[in-house]
DNA sequence: CTGAAAGCGCTTACAG
DNA sequence: CTGAAAGCGCTTACAG
């Protein structure tokens, strides 16, 4: 028997009589073959693979994008290949290179905190590769991208103290070249012009995410003639930095103090002192997203239509979480 | 210029005129050209690729050891793909069949905890794949495998314990039919027999991991007409548990009740009551060891030496830190 | 030093 | 329905 008759037969092929397939798949069975996917790969010129770029696997907000993404390629049999940049540039370069080099069908990426060009992603597009950027995203450019619904999600944070009657309330927000951090802010102004709050620029600080930096912003705050009774964070590491500093220099304050962020953390669960809320991006449907629009993109480009295919930009709801 | 001139150039080989190199890779880096590795590993026979089998990477200590394979991993220009079983058994045999389809040349695998027979590892082998198991181990097969010095640091946490005073320490042990719990229960033993305090077999409960498991456990033992004043634990989200019971239902023991488990999280600084120590396994450590055995491994079968490799368990010396 | 040829393990258009 | 042949993009033994 020909080898093209055994390849039809153990993929299914209709032209293969119903006899042969099963003397075939018995006889694989027996001999424990199992066919070499690489192979098969490079013959059809498609990897099956998804290369997912992430800054760092210790926070689990990426842990559960990766899990929805896989959810969603395993679906397709697709593998993922999952990499972490430490939020280091140069890093971020090298992997890139290596996707292309290994020629995924798709990328699925976080773009690091210290990226400054655009350049390596544009070879992913030279290269072919289709990709969407996660959670962060670049600038103006013209690509697809998966965030959360950052302003509605801070209004409902800051919306949430308001109505616990809080009028002083601070926001520490990220860093302002990432878009997050103004769509997170545009939210937390929203929500006090829609309560009819007045805005205060001296309750608005700005921090890098360092619990240094957080430190420093909270005794700022607490010592201005009219401290807030409110925190609004940009990240839920931030509320626990919040929290642990307001308990060691301003002990008298912290049970009139709330605290509400972004991100639902497990981990919350065990502390005594903790936000009364946070806000859930629901980082794993953001994953399976993710992984659909890349899937709509590797689709299309199978089909080597003419007509490009518009930019996509995905914001996933979030909800309110309160402990 | 012909393709075999070509690959040679950009390969370095010593055959091919400087001069020569040089014009392929300019014209190289002109042109974009990246080289498309997948027909590289196919042609060589090699897929440059680890395969990884943990059971949740939700679980850190499981990312701190894929951190420490890739750092091994990349030094070599190898890829690793990492894949969650979740504890499912059915997933677990799915993954594998997978290694074997892609042909990686070597695995690290932590097998789940709902593993019951040894016939799918065996598939490796006759596959001509070689693998350690990491952390936890399997039974009497004669497999590489890399853990954590799992009495030796038993014996410190409880040395420790003893040395603060304690008389009654309670062990909360992992699964039995895991040689790891065996084995952290044996450095219990010793530890006590070392320092002449009786062992109460009342004193030990056997748990699942699961809080409802714990907090029984930790119900019957403060219930005994002779308490225990410490706990030492299988593991770091034992202790946590633990603290919660105590804090809910024992709150006046919960000052002199001093716990100490295996496993040292990042978390544990935000709490308020904590373990008073962990053992740090050292998963970093440990990860980056079991790439070398399977480097080893993998150099040793390209090697196609007669002569079989014995079988390799090494045990990653842990420390005790003290919060 | 350079190049023609074979081959890694499959799939697929084509011929029979 | 089955099989012979070409080819995916490289590397490498071999000839020149």
């Amino acid at each position: 028997m020909s080898v093209s008759t055994v390849s039809k037969a153990l993929n299914d092929n209709p032209l293969i009589s119903a006899l042969t397939k099963e003397r075939v798949k018995k006889l694989a069975k027996e001999w424990n073959y199992i066919p070499n996917e690489a192979a098969r790969h490079f013959k059809q010129s498609k990897s099956y693979t998804l290369g997912v770029i992430v800054p760092d696997l210790l926070d689990q907000f990426y842990v559960l994008a990766v899990n929805g993404i896989e959810k969603v390629a395993s679906k397709k049999n697709y593998n993922v290949i999952v990499s972490q940049t430490h939020e280091d540039a140069d890093i971020e370069e090298k992997l890139i290179e290596n996707m292309i080099k290994n020629r995924v069908d798709g990328a699925i990426i976080t773009v690091s905190k210290n990226t400054k060009n655009v350049e390596r992603f544009q070879r992913l597009t030279y290269a072919g590769i289709p990709f969407v950027f996660f959670a962060r995203y670049f600038s103006e450019q013209e690509y697809d991208y998966v965030s959360t619904d950052n302003v509605g999600g801070a209004k409902k944070a800051v919306e949430y103290l308001l109505k616990r009657g809080h009028k002083r309330i601070a926001h520490l927000m990220g860093p302002s070249f990432l878009k997050t951090s103004i769509q997170r802010y545009n939210g937390y102004v929203d929500a006090l012009m829609k309560y009819k709050v007045s805005f205060d620029p001296a309750l608005v600080e700005e921090v890098d995410l360092s619990p240094e930096q957080t430190y420093a912003a909270v005794r700022r705050l607490m010592q201005l003639d009219n401290p807030p009774t409110a925190f609004f964070t940009f990240k839920n590491y931030i509320s626990l930095d919040v929290i642990k500093i307001l308990k060691q220099e301003f002990s008298q304050q912290l049970e009139k103090t709330e605290v509400v962020g972004f991100g639902n953390l497990p981990l919350i669960q065990y502390l005594d002192y903790k936000p009364i809320a946070a806000i859930d991006e629901n980082s794993f449907r953001m994953g399976e997203k993710a992984a659909e629009l890349i899937f709509e993109n590797i689709e299309h480009n199978d089909k080597e239509l003419e007509e490009e295919r518009p930019a996509q930009h995905m914001r996933i709801p979030c909800r309110l979480i309160m402990y």
